[in-house]
RNA sequence: GCUCGGAUGGUGGAAUGGUAGACACGCAAGACUUAAAAUCUUGUGACCAUUACGGUUGUGCGGGUUCAAGUCCCGCUCCGAGUACCA
């Protein structure tokens, strides 16, 4: 019997259906593991090859852990709400949902023909009401939850409006967006409308007038995240600043928590390094600066050391105070200034390094010289971050450097032999000069203390700066949760929970109303609140994402997100496999969402996801032919030098080996039908390159083509062998005759010409040898997550066992077993061929024997000076007096003694004699 | 600019400080075939030698530690990823 993976797939694949063998229930006699992989977003153009690197990966490691007796838990899913497809509706009229739902098939039949051990009966998807519920229900709760900075957690906001109305915001450290105070009396005279625009700024889900990423070509914000450069990451748009009335999170109260809890997970460091950036913390002080105008503000710095450096002020184009600190006679200037720097689009910003700016008029008082600082308005200062405004050292501060030396502004050294004639000096090293009561002190002591004296002189405070943003949480846009927020005299108010889902309406064009509303505003007969309207946004792409793995657990429950049951047994995610890209967005939004479930109770643990493993990418390998200019004619890679040739994209599936299938590529393109080719021995050999995988490069190559051709099992081997799961590889179809040829090798084992030839004999010493080595280093590679060598520690097996014409069943046994994570289709084939009834999923994975892996000698190496020369081999007890006397009496040795007398003999036990001459 | 990775044959890649190049592809030779494919066997870093045994050299570059360095330390070069007027 042939290996004939085609009819043996198809087989249990429908077995595994059958016998419902992927679906797993809280099993409280056994303990829980929970493995996830990222949900994909299903696009237009099905998976490529690339996508289920991950999958096969966790599922791999799923099964090897069930084969352990862990009740896995491995659930699949799809983030279905997501811009191409609105943009494709835009294009086409055809609903959302109904692309959807198409690419989510295409999706589905492209995974379950790999065979993975997914449990479906808990698959979710963002876009379906039972599921949106929940991400509507954890948006109301937000939005009626506050943040208390000193016990560090959320509350309910109607335990803060019990406070305020007894003792107004004394004693309160809230986080906020504006700090306010206000007593008892003054909250309780207050109209409702006003007590709901205070508590606005207290909320976590809030709706603030902020500085948006607005991108006009999508008509919608962005959140940081979805920007890179001043371009949308989708479709790669121009963005710009805008400022905007939006739901935001309060992801920035979070911030100290997201950054501690880091040291608590199994994560890469660079990873963790990450988001440790985009958290963003600095040590340094808010000061406080009088203006000759009389107006003060604050600035926040980490180098308040530098405070006798300062040489003049500078405010953000979009900061408040530019208003209050312009003169008069400035106003034109400032004015045109500000104009022109807003016409710039982000990215125009971020290109343009060259100083530019203008004087307010005014100047800043310092604090501790008295001394005038002309007050600078320029947009190298952002709005965003610290209050919008700095103290200006040009002589330790390269931007503030630059624009001294543009402006002609006045540069003070402080510290000694430091030169910053042609650049400043940024180092946080030496000794301070020129600053008053920090001089003859180191930067590192001067920073603390000139922090003190700041406190002391009561001109300012200690202050932990975050670069973390609060969370822009509207769309424009249709194919998105609705915010389950209705409008009344102007003030958001949210649906009762019992309200929920509010459903997302059907519109009749998926653009912007004519008067400018998102797509929402379309919806003709939407349900509305006692008469009010609803609001028109959606929710980002990020909602949905940000606690799917806490519905797997309780996929079908209406009454709660997660029961406390489900909850508490299978707690958080154990491995978690997906791709860098989400390092500053979903995993950090996963973290704040979770953390705050925590706080409400919901969510049982901290953290979501105790270890995370980022598989690299995928690239693609394109092909080329060569065509000589101006001909139809194309000439083999090694012969192309001699003419003069245009590279063309051919597409990798017509090329095996790189080597070209003429017919094919003559029917590929009507243009090429009548190609001539000048061959090298009889072949057109293609030249390749790597390149990112896209259908523009005709390197796309689909999962299925190789399922066809070769069978899952082979493709999920493949996958893994290529190389190192982090990195990123290209993909390339020569090579993978190798595993499929192991896989038949495999087969060949269990059936010698075409016959089932199991024995039931003993096992041979060596045969036990091959098997133990083997199942010592699968679970050790598994356990790391090195299943490269993995696959080729079952190649060297299968070659030892082929050698030593094994056929023994209990060889073959545990063969098979530690087979099954891999490629579960042939194991469970093979499995029942040897008689077993139950699924090879229920098998139990093997426990090596050291017994059977003990050498009856080990070969030393035996080297001269440290070089390597012959090697030797000797039992585990040979005496080193032994091991000396052979060494040096051993022919070969003489030749590197030289007649010399040796000056010392190193030997390590099985492994190296160095005799040292 | 900053942060984090990486650099090993023709290719993908192995290697707890201890015989560098496992395993696989490719290539070459051979076996089986009328032939091809498939399969099997052998060889395969480079250089030198070849009757055999063998020798020299070799993990991006330059130093260092060590009996011994692809691996550890210091200084570079190049490549990749992330991030960026964050005060």
């Amino acid at each position: 019997m042939d290996y004939n993976f085609r009819e043996i797939e198809k087989r249990w694949q429908q077995y595994w259906i059958d016998h419902q063998i992927y679906k797993v229930t809280e099993d409280r006699s056994k303990s829980k593991f929970y493995v996830l992989d990222m949900f994909p977003y299903p696009s237009g153009a099905g998976l490529h090859v690339g996508h289920p690197l991950g999958y096969i990966a966790s599922d791999i490691f799923s099964r090897y852990k069930r084969l352990q007796g862990f009740n896995v838990l491995h659930p699949m899913g799809y983030d279905a709400y997501g811009l191409p497809a609105e943009q494709y509706a835009i294009q086409t009229g055809q609903h959302p949902a109904i692309t959807t739902e198409n690419n989510i098939k295409r999706y589905r039949e492209q995974l379950d023909k790999i065979g993975f051990s997914y449990d479906w009966s808990r698959e979710v998807r963002t876009c379906d009401p039972s599921y949106y519920k929940w991400t509507q229900w954890a948006f109301i709760r937000m939005f009626h939850s506050y943040y208390c900075n000193q016990t560090q957690q959320a509350r309910p906001i109607h335990e803060l409006i019990e406070v305020l109305s007894k003792k107004g915001t004394a004693g309160l450290d809230l986080a906020c967006n504006e700090p306010m105070t206000f007593t008892a009396e003054e909250w309780n005279t207050k109209s409702e409308k006003e007590q709901q625009e205070i508590l606005m700024n207290y909320r976590i889900a809030y709706l603030g007038d902020t500085m948006v990423n607005w991108c006009p070509e999508l008509g919608t914000v962005l959140a940081n995240d979805e920007v890179s450069e001043g371009l949308s990451i989708r479709g790669g748009y121009p963005v710009e600043q805008k400022k905007m009335r939006q739901w935001c999170l309060r992801v920035s109260a979070y911030a100290q928590r997201l950054l501690d809890g880091l040291d608590k997970i199994d994560w890469t460091d660079s990873l963790k390094e990450t988001q440790r950036n985009w958290i963003g913390r600095s040590e340094g002080a808010v000061m406080h600066f009088n203006t000759s105008q009389g107006m003060a503000f604050d600035i926040f710095t980490t180098r308040a050391d530098t405070i006798f450096g300062v040489t003049f002020m500078v405010l953000a184009p979009e900061s408040e105070l530019v208003k209050g600190l312009t003169t008069d006679e400035q106003c034109g200037a400032v004015e045109e200034y500000i104009i022109k720097t807003k016409k710039k689009t982000e990215r125009e910003r971020i290109a343009d390094k060259s100083v530019s700016g203008v004087f307010s008029g005014s100047y800043a008082i310092h604090p501790f010289t008295g001394e005038q600082l002309p007050i600078w308005i320029s947009d190298y200062v952002l709005a965003g971050y610290g209050t919008g405004a700095i103290m200006a050292v040009p002589a330790h501060d390269s931007r503030d450097y630059a624009f001294a030396r543009h402006f002609d502004l006045p540069i003070i050294p402080l510290i000694e032999g430091c030169d910053v004639s042609q650049e400043s000096y940024d180092a946080k090293e030496g000794i301070m000069i020129n600053s008053g009561f920090l001089n003859g002190m180191t930067v590192k002591e001067a920073i603390p203390a000139a922090i003190n004296e700041v406190e002391r002189c009561k001109v300012g405070y200690r202050k932990i700066n975050f670069r973390l943003r609060d969370a822009i949480f509207s769309r424009q846009r249709y194919w998105g949760e609705p915010f389950p927020v209705y409008y009344k005299e102007g003030m958001p108010y949210t649906l009762d929970e019992s309200e929920l889902p509010l459903e997302l309406p059907e519109v009749d064009k998926y653009l912007p109303t004519e008067t400018g509303e998102p797509p929402l505003g379309r919806a003709a007969n939407w349900q509305t609140k006692e008469g009010y309207s609803l609001e028109l946004n959606t929710m980002p792409g990020f909602a949905g994402s940000s606690a799917y793995y806490l519905r797997y657990m309780d996929p079908h429950n209406d009454d709660v997100l997660v029961s406390e049951k489900a909850d508490s047994y299978w707690r958080n995610v154990d491995l978690y496999i997906g791709g860098t890209e989400h390092a500053t967005g979903h995993l950090v939004y996963s973290r704040f969402w979770n953390k705050f479930l925590f706080d409400l109770g919901v969510s049982c643990e901290e953290e979501p996801f105790k270890k995370l493993v980022n598989q690299g990418m995928i690239q693609g390998r394109s092909n080329f032919v060569y065509r000589i200019k101006g001909t139809n004619q194309f000439v083999s890679l090694n012969l192309k030098e001699q003419y003069d040739v245009t590279p063309i994209h051919v597409d990798v599936n017509i090329v095996h080996n790189d080597i070209l299938n003429i017919e094919a590529f003559r029917n590929w393109n009507p243009e090429y039908k009548s190609a001539e080719f000048i061959l090298e021995d009889g072949k057109y050999i293609c030249g390749w390159a790597i390149e990112k995988m896209s259908k523009s490069m005709f390197n796309v190559v689909n999962p299925d083509d190789i399922v066809e051709k070769y069978g899952a099992d082979t493709l999920r081997l493949y996958e893994m062998f290529l190389g190192p799961l982090e990195q990123s590889k290209p993909w390339d179809t020569n090579g993978i005759d190798g595993v499929h040829r192991f896989l038949r090798r495999i087969w060949n084992l269990f059936y010698k010409e075409g016959e089932l030839g199991v024995t039931d004999n003993e096992p041979s010493k060596e045969e036990l040898k091959s098997l133990h080595k083997l199942i010592k280093k699968v679970s050790f590679d598994i356990e790391h997550f090195s299943f490269n060598t993995s696959v080729s520690a079952f190649m060297i097996c299968a070659n030892e066992l082929t050698a030593l014409k094994c056929s023994n069943r209990t060889i073959l046994t545990d063969l098979t077993i530690c087979l099954a994570p891999f490629a579960p289709h042939i194991a469970e084939e093979l499995w029942h061929v040897l008689g077993n009834e139950i699924s090879v999923c229920d098998a139990k994975w093997p426990i090596w024997n050291e017994e059977y892996l003990k050498e009856d000698a080990f070969p030393y190496a035996i080297s001269f000076n440290g070089k390597s020369r012959f090697v030797l081999e000797f039992s585990e007890d040979t005496t080193n007096e032994e091991i000396e006397k052979a060494v040096l009496a051993h022919p070969n040795s003489q030749k590197w003694i030289e007649g010399k007398s040796p000056k010392k003999i190193i030997i390590v036990p099985k492994k190296i004699v160095n005799v040292v001459i």
